[in-house]
DNA sequence: GAGCTTATCGCACACTGTACGAGAGGGGCC
DNA sequence: GGCCCCTCTCGTACAGTGTGCGATAAGCTC
């Protein structure tokens, strides 16, 4: 493993980030019992059933009736294929055209999407740190969002600004509620066990943090629906983002220049 | 590797996510040459050094001057050493005490201090997703956070969901900019040239993106300087942030019930 | 047929996390 | 003193990892 001794193989140059994205794919008259799309679903199919761990080239390739090396030929390395991955499950993400909607509903909808892509494949939050994603499926949210946020009456640097706070929003929101469903799922205890578990942690730490303690004895956090509590605390932040940016709009009037 | 079959030390109940916060720490009578403290230290030199792939038992053994399996007496097992790792960093996130400043600006700095130690340690972002964090410095943040927004007129879930936007916020930022960061290092190149390598693939794309590739020809975001740009994007979304929570709060004056 | 390209695969290497059990060293008891 | 026990360190071993390399096979063009 290690760091990567650089690639030997001429067609695959290194230019930015040794992105899949920016060299030409392979060219393919062979026959082809293998191909890079079936490699990358499958990829996601063990990825969502047995998270990151889940993946290694060797299961990949008996899942997919083919030796482990095989893959290689189709993929430069398992980095490339997590990128390739992370695209694809980007591609479900649903952006509304504009004109089927106010830009506030649809960049609601987008975030919505965002976040439950993020959700249904966990693992890729771990991912999103590592690479800047700009396969074609990112790129086709953005072209939607700056669609989006162009007719909204943003331009310029405040429109990528705009969009990537929503981003943001959807990827911060996911990533806390990743890592409880991570932990529930883990342990494959309920809501109320884990509440249970913790109470005597939590309880020790009372007097060090005492107005978090007064909070969570008076509002009970713990007693809650955990469903309920995710999806209603990532509602009133994207509600209150969208409020400012209104707000912002309100104030800055579309100059229709940069 | 694999999933974990069950650790036979009776001291380690596995309780919640298996997490170490929950279980007592170890008695110490013997003539400890290792610590744990020591050993997250070092864990975090690697990890900034070299990322999460620098980081192996072996190789942090060997930088403490001791067998790699030594440190499975004060660590557990590598997740534990990240989870201590994560805590840790977050340790350094300094939040003001609440009178000191307006909470506005209370909230800015808490947020500026969470980005810039999710920067100064980019290795934590893939981790959050993965355990909930409530590390003793996970709690103090959250203690501040609860005694800030408190101050400033929230309560009830309300603030929780205050303080989680917040979060996302720092987080989700975080993770775009350490994206774009880590290419730049990892390739070495500067800005410029990366903008020279990506320019052909987005101008193939164009055709596919139109209101994208107008905004990106106008506005010219590879032109600019990626510090200022990416430090102006985070501003600009936590101050629309800020913006839309005061706003909840002009309407929605402090009942002092939950 | 020859020759070239595309694609698959077995083997090997260096490296990983960590279970296990053997040991060293010190403290408390008789 | 002798004894035991508890804390801590470490060597060895095992299953599993990503992937470089070279040997193949299968199809296309001449």
């Amino acid at each position: 493993m290690g760091r990567s001794k650089g690639s030997c193989m001429p067609s695959q140059s290194d230019s930015f980030t040794g992105s899949v994205w920016l060299r030409p794919p392979r060219a393919q008259t062979g026959q082809p019992s293998l191909s890079r799309e079936q490699i990358v679903r499958a990829a996601i199919e063990l990825l969502d059933a047995e998270g990151p761990a889940g993946l290694s080239m060797r299961r990949l390739g008996t899942k997919l009736g083919a030796g482990a090396t095989s893959l290689y030929w189709h993929v430069a390395n398992k980095d490339e294929l997590l990128e390739l991955a992370v695209d694809e499950v980007l591609g479900e993400v649903y952006v509304p055209l504009p004109g089927d909607t106010s830009w506030r509903m649809g960049a609601s909808i987008c975030a919505n999407g965002m976040r439950s892509a993020l959700l249904r494949h966990p693992w890729v939050i771990g991912l999103l740190g590592l690479h800047p994603t700009l396969g074609p499926n990112a790129m086709r949210l953005g072209e939607r969002l700056v669609t989006l946020f162009t007719r909204a009456g943003f331009s310029g640097m405040a429109l990528s600004h705009a969009t990537a706070v929503l981003n943001s929003h959807a990827i911060g929101s996911a990533t806390s509620e990743a890592a409880i469903r991570s932990a529930l799922k883990r342990t494959g205890k309920t809501w109320k066990e884990v509440a249970e578990d913790v109470e005597p942690y939590l309880e020790r730490l009372g007097p060090q943090n005492p107005h978090y303690d007064k909070w969570r004895k008076e509002t009970g956090p713990l007693r809650q629906d955990p469903d309920q509590v995710l999806e209603e605390s990532y509602a009133f932040g994207l509600e209150r983002l969208l409020d400012g940016l209104e707000m912002w709009l309100a104030k800055n009037p579309g100059q229709t220049s940069a």
